[in-house]
DNA sequence: CGTACGTTTGAGACTCCTCAATTTCTGTGG
DNA sequence: CCACAGAAATTGAGGAGTCTCAAACGTACG
């Protein structure tokens, strides 16, 4: 499961190929590798926003508080993502970020951006690209958070985590670990936990997927995906400017 | 209403000061002006994304079609706003962008960016604070369409273009301009037209806005924003590392 | 002045929420 | 290995918010 070359390295690949000088360079960004315990915190909203980092271990979720005391989750972080890379303009965390299991992550200075930018037009743009594309996510989120039925909505997240495991892993199968109770997923989708649970056992007893104990197995991918209504996928739709 | 100087040199601007010879290579990469006229579309989700473009003058938005032929809009773009700049490294637009009313726009080609990565370190950096910027914006709207009541979700819209238009012109009144019509705003908010009648004829009735034939005019801003839970102003908070 | 579009209003239905009780799972210590 | 406590998930009942459909009204524009 752990990242073996180096996190950032791995998670930049998959935007435009790299050069070795330019991996050496990602490489060099990464400071020392910290181990996190469950559910620790690894920022706070509000809190000065100095660096971003790399996730090669666990899961991870950014977070807001609501004025009226709920949870909203912004975004589930997968092992080999970046996380907060988008506050780099940002004097304060715009969201908080916790781990959801035991991981690693290792920091990188924003200053060390600047670097980057002034080095390598090539890395600059593959920032660009990863910034981007998490902008991408947050706005099919918008669009599928916004308008649509709780069982579209479960639909949808289940089959983004799906094939954003599956794209860090060919080999995965059809059931994979999600860790991710389903008072998470609630405030991830905006729904009650009850209704939550009230539309997976629906989809247990329609026979699309089967869930417990934080593992997922999907058994009917195109059902799911139709209820979930996933059109297309926007990795394939990547294409730096070069 | 018009944009004196260079469209994008001046949002450019406000998030960080501009050397004269920074504003002469921002300037140097808009294209020649051209009009459009109110429904016009700028470009279609799917078609291929070459290019982005300043709005020197009238309003647009950004959307998409959902399978069930409902429509989403995504982003409310002002005078003075960056069109399109989170779609570079994309092959194919993401979302439809249409103009709401008769203005001018100028193209950029994203070739252009290239040359700004590499000759520019610090317009890089500003760059990536517009991106930036434009997605902390669409996280704002996450949480607050998933997971509010109708009010808020009408309150926070009011309030947020309220809020950016009196970033362009600071002598803004209370009673402004907004050439969308209930069924744009339900468009946006993942609400029915009916209900957005019926929320803003509340708001009316209670006296905290006034709204009739394109115009809004905001009798209590205070319990607005307090309704749309606006909690601060995301513009105070940009701070590029230099 | 007629037509089209946008807005308002009413009635009934449906989705999802809240609250509360019960069951199942998970981890811990005996 | 079992008993227990705490957490997570399930189930039921009733209610709030928003939707849909339909009709009436207002306003802008040819």
């Amino acid at each position: 499961m752990e990242q073996q070359e180096s996190c950032i390295a791995q998670h930049f690949g998959y935007y435009g190929s790299l050069s070795e000088s330019e991996r050496r360079q990602l490489d060099a960004l990464e400071g020392p590798p910290a181990v996190m315990a469950k559910g620790e915190v690894l920022w706070r909203e509000g809190d000065a926003a100095r660096d971003f980092c790399t996730l090669s271990r666990g899961w991870a979720y950014s977070f807001r508080y609501l004025e009226d005391g709920t949870r909203h989750i912004l975004e589930i972080f997968l092992p080999g993502d970046v996380i907060g890379l988008r506050e780099f303009p940002f004097k304060e965390r715009l969201s908080s970020v916790a781990m959801l299991e035991e991981g690693k992550i290792r920091l990188i200075a924003h200053r060390r951006l600047l670097d980057i930018f002034r080095d390598s037009p090539r890395l600059t743009s593959l920032c660009f690209a990863v910034s981007s594309y998490q902008q991408a996510l947050l706005s099919e989120r918008l669009v599928h958070l916004s308008r649509r039925s709780a069982r579209q909505r479960v639909a949808y997240l289940l089959f983004e985590l799906f094939s954003r495991l599956k794209r860090n892993d060919e080999a995965l199968g059809d059931c994979f670990r999600v860790p991710l109770s389903q008072q998470h997923l609630a405030d991830a989708l905006g729904l009650s936990p009850v209704h939550v649970s009230r539309t997976l056992t629906a989809f247990r007893q329609e026979g699309l997927l089967k869930r417990a104990r934080g593992w997922v197995h999907i058994l009917d991918p195109q059902a799911l995906a139709s209820e979930g209504c996933i059109s297309g996928n926007l990795y394939d739709d990547i294409d730096l400017v070069e």
